[in-house]
DNA sequence: TTGTAAGCGTTATCAT
DNA sequence: ATGATAACGCTTACAA
């Protein structure tokens, strides 16, 4: 049915060697010959085989991305299909295709990870958001297999690309102290997860910068869900804040909910800033004044340093150095905060 | 580094050929040589290497699945992650990977496509929510390769997988005449897009049902944007409708702003039924009332079959029974619909 | 510049 | 039950 190096070759009245050069673009063959077989190439309909070609070369121009599901679950969130949207775009520009693995927290999870990583298809792996304690970083390097991790993680060896959680909330809790609060309290991130520690590190670090004694009673934790985020701020009540930083818009939204089952007014009586921009966070009343993160040229930055990795891992094998990159974050300014 | 079939065959002390008949489960092998042989591949921590058996079996156990950017811009909608974690989920449970392939409508868009689907790594390939003019179905029906379409298609040949747009627009209308209304109006989908007919073709059906005349100025096409939704709804404020069936949620977002700035309330003057059970949906002001659709069994659905028809493609060549599968949706009652 | 031939790591057919 | 051996379609020294 399909073609070969071998068909074409024999059409073109040549060996296969010469079709393969030309196929590749190899410079030592003459120019006549080179159109003869272009020729017989498009009259064949010839398309080069891929797995064949990934035997020879020990390349399958194939990278992989991994996704704990539960970054999934949160379908409120445009944060996965952006990251996809980046690193395709990145992917189509170089010729690579993605792979993708959504994993559910189960317990043959392992044994999953395990095959597809190894599967053998793989010239490299993009690992988005595991959490801090993920056996797949770990087990990656392991394996020498070029990979990057998008979020930032401590291991000296590991390539990240992240965005700028710290940064994003200092601009949120900066600008909460513009506006003249001092009472400004928190519900934070998961704590075992990289997001959920710097966006709460970003917070102290702009207290401390303005002499605000961060207290214990303003800080709370929670897990980017919705319902975390109404509990949290139940729990806050008692401490009575004038500003809250909610370390996710949803969170926020739950949050919001709270404040308005207990009469408090936003942003009146209480200042509220998320984290995100998800796209709920312009609908709901009042307007949620959030940081803007640029997931999809994070997923576009990750897999452009992947596959230079990748490239890397082929030419030298000395070590490069440690690939670290922070995007930029951007505070939108909403109807969901004012002056004290 | 990686260790071979031929290493460990030296290790047990067999043929390559034995051990992968015991890598394979065949039956014919000596449990003690199999045992002996198993040892091995633990000792040498042995990993099948998939391109090689790629090339030797001509199978990849990789799907393709292809989704035009166009859907993908629709952020506020969940629609590609929860197609993705059923297709995904799919995968996992028979041992096939999914590979993902996102395109820009783009001059290049062709090129593209071909890179992708010929590319010699898949088995099979998802189609979602092409436009019904899309040259990726004709492209895959010339090149024998196993499809299947996420959304239903009118070629005879084609499989596919679809929820029900026209039982799930019936029952949205349907609900309305219940409440007492006729004047019922119809901001439609793309009407180049199944979804988009199909949607429009629930209304009328049920209008005919009911006797109630199907007036066109009581017909908008809208294209499921938030901004299509608005003038949408302008256009068919001068027919004053006591209710409208918006085949998008997005849309019925965009006409209920409109409706609020002229200053009609909903659901009290206009009721208002939406498409999709997005998140918003459920947050805004009033509370949506929505068609929900089961989008991760779409993609896990739609995977199944494909996995099948791929399995059959290789057992009898005669032609199999096209598959078409319509998913049942569902109404959610919510606050923006009430009794004329 | 072009051709020959040896891999790449499997599977599968055929003897034994 | 096991072992040679020929594919699978391509790349890539090495020869010519």
């Amino acid at each position: 049915m399909a073609s070969t190096l071998e068909d074409v070759a024999r059409l073109a009245g040549v060996s296969r060697s010469t079709v393969s050069r030309v196929v590749n673009d190899h410079p030592n063959v003459r120019s006549e010959t080179r159109d003869r077989v272009r020729q017989a190439i498009c009259n064949s309909g010839y398309q080069p085989h891929a797995v064949a070609r990934s035997l020879a070369t020990n390349r399958t121009h194939i990278i992989g991305i991994v996704i704990p599901e539960a970054v999934t679950t949160l379908f409120d969130d445009p944060f996965f299909p952006l990251l996809l949207r980046g690193a395709t775009e990145a992917c189509n520009m170089h010729d690579y295709h993605l792979m993708l693995s959504l994993f559910a927290a189960s317990a043959d999870q392992q044994e999953m990870y395990q095959h597809f990583l190894r599967n053998g298809y793989l010239d490299g792996v993009l690992v988005a958001s595991a959490p801090l304690k993920d056996p797949v970083v770990p087990s990656l390097l392991r394996d020498h297999l070029p990979f990057i991790s998008v979020g930032r993680h401590p291991d000296e060896q590991v390539h990240y690309v992240d965005v700028d959680n710290i940064g994003g909330a200092r601009m949120a809790v900066e600008y909460l102290i513009r506006l003249g609060h001092r009472r400004i309290a928190t519900i934070t991130g998961p704590l075992d997860t990289m997001p959920g520690q710097d966006r709460l590190e970003g917070y102290r670090q702009t207290l401390e910068a303005h002499r605000v004694p961060a207290k214990e009673e303003l800080i709370v934790e929670g897990d980017f869900t919705e319902n975390s985020g109404r509990v949290g701020m139940q729990r806050l009540l008692s401490a009575s804040p004038s500003a809250v930083f909610a370390a996710s818009d949803v969170m926020a939204i739950g949050a919001l909910k709270t404040l308005r089952e207990v009469g408090l007014q936003v942003p009146q009586d209480v200042a509220l800033v998320g984290f995100d921009d998800v796209p709920i966070a312009s609908v709901v009343e009042p307007a949620l004044t959030t940081v803007r993160q640029p997931i999809d040229r994070l997923g576009w930055m990750a897999t452009e340093v992947l596959l230079s990795v990748i490239e890397d891992s082929l030419e030298l094998e000395g070590e490069t150095p440690t690939h670290r990159i922070i995007l930029p974050t951007e505070l939108v300014v909403r109807a969901s905060c004012s002056s004290v």
